[in-house]
DNA sequence: CATTTGACGCCAA
DNA sequence: TTTGGCGCCAAAT
């Protein structure tokens, strides 16, 4: 156990975007947080947008403001997604 | 190593 | 309410 960290930012940000559960939503400033740099909403996404899997439920990652936000498909389909999870 | 980019966030007009 | 602009951070080039 040693180092307080061996991941990259990128694989923090996968490993709290993972855990999100159904039906619920995080925006980027949330993760950002969780990711230990408060301030990294726009490295989130970037990371997000890059790196875009099947497995992460990345739509569940949303705008501080309660928007969407942007999406890899496609911003509607994002906001489908979400509404058939019960997040809106 | 330096510069650019961008799925953000917040404030002023 | 909508638009524009600045700041912030990490990845990509």
């Amino acid at each position: 156990m040693g180092k307080k960290n061996d991941y990259s930012f990128c694989e923090r940000v996968f490993a709290v975007v993972r855990k999100i559960p159904k039906g619920k939503t995080l925006s980027y400033v949330a993760v950002a947080r969780r990711c230990g740099s408060p301030r990294a909403a726009r490295a989130v996404g970037a990371v997000l947008r890059t790196n875009y899997n099947p497995m992460i439920p990345c739509h569940r990652v949303i705008y501080a403001d309660g928007t969407s936000g942007g999406y890899n498909r496609g911003s509607i389909r994002k906001r489908c997604l979400l509404i058939r999870e019960g997040a809106l």
